[in-house]
DNA sequence: ACGTGTGAAAGATTTCACAGCG
DNA sequence: CGCTGTGAAATCTTTCACACGT
């Protein structure tokens, strides 16, 4: 991961598997959008760029999807699919760290439309603190406890927040009881085992670029 | 790479092992910042939570920079992979999409630390072109090939337009002679074997999060 | 005939055990 | 003695070939 990226997984399913599922749907909804209604491995495989043995060897281990001959009914794929990665309920999100990168992340439009709400911004700058962002308050840090209380528990908590206190933020996050991490701190998070986090470090990505460049 | 993460690479070392460097690299950085002079692969392992014969195997791709018995001098083993990833020298990007994404990743300090020096921000929006972002101007997205006459050739773009114009922008890149290329569209771009692409889907990492929160 | 689904082979990466050297 | 460097084993992932169903 990529990637830039941390992982973290249950066995029987490759870490690897999951990322190209995300993708395949991605693609999958642009096609939908256009009009087309079926597709084959290859032509999956060929906008995914990867080969169509990997499309069918990664959708063969969540059933049979498709039709022998034929190919695949893209509606129903992109159900499955959804299925799969948990996209048929809504994901209530957190952000802490309302800098620049956290707003760039609020403007985002593709997290809406899979299913990821945003329903708390937190940060530790008494300056920002209840100042408003979209229709969201930003409230201190040290209220996410209340905040859970009185408005329900969080499914994933994204962490925009400098290196230096991303693993504090971390830990208050796991403590009240939020089970995935996406962190965009340049540093690896220590978070117990039933929690999943994934970290996206935009200078290790420059750096590797960096490494290709030189090598080839 | 990630994912998150498209790779691409060279046959011989394993795309993992460039990102764990620069992950290395980050850590090390840290540690040398508060004094620390030299340390084991055991400690350098658990601090990037991979296990220590990874760590070693890593480095002795490249050489042997560590003492038996000893472990690693923290200022000559920064050295060392500052060199490999290539980051021994500046490299000049530019920015294409000055939205939201984009201007945080101006922001981003850890960019120029590393020697990433950005030289050109561009945009297809009128009402952007020829306002100011820090000290650069936005130019037009067609006077790219303009820019690199004059100002010398670019090594990374890097790519923060919607999905649709993602591929045309990684055109025009390729075409003044961009060899690396970050892209934080949500699509797989397709560039020449030379050329090497490294993609951020936010929605994806989301999504794998989403999966794991559901299977485990 | 066509394209899926899958067991087996190939290939890549990680783990391990221990030799080697300060 | 301690910790690195590395060939060999174990594990994981991808590719392949072909049987199967429509």
């Amino acid at each position: 991961m990529p990637r830039k990226t941390e992982k973290s997984g249950k066995g029987d399913i490759p870490y690897s598997t999951v990322v190209r599922l995300a993708q395949y749907l991605r693609i999958l909804e642009r096609l939908h959008a256009v009009g087309t209604t079926k597709i084959s491995s290859n032509e999956l495989a060929k906008e995914a760029k990867v080969n169509s043995f990997l499309v069918r060897k990664d959708l063969s281990y969540f059933g049979e999807f498709g039709v022998r001959g034929v190919g695949y009914d893209l509606k129903s794929l992109i159900r499955e699919i959804r299925r799969i990665l948990g996209l048929n309920r809504d994901r209530r999100i957190v952000l802490v760290g309302v800098g620049h990168l956290g707003r760039a992340l609020l403007s985002y439009k593709g997290f809406a439309e899979e299913g990821f709400v945003t329903c708390g911004l937190f940060d530790s700058d008494p300056a920002k603190i209840g100042s408003s962002v979209g229709d969201l308050q930003v409230r201190s840090i040290f209220s996410l406890e209340d905040f859970v209380q009185g408005n329900g528990p969080i499914d994933i908590g994204i962490i925009a927040v400098p290196a230096f206190s991303a693993q504090f933020v971390a830990n208050k996050l796991v403590a009240v009881g939020v089970k995935g991490l996406l962190n965009f701190a340049p540093i690896p998070l220590t978070v117990p085992t039933h929690v999943i986090s994934i970290s996206v470090d935009l200078t290790t990505n420059l750096e590797v670029i960096s490494y290709y460049l030189l090598h080839r």
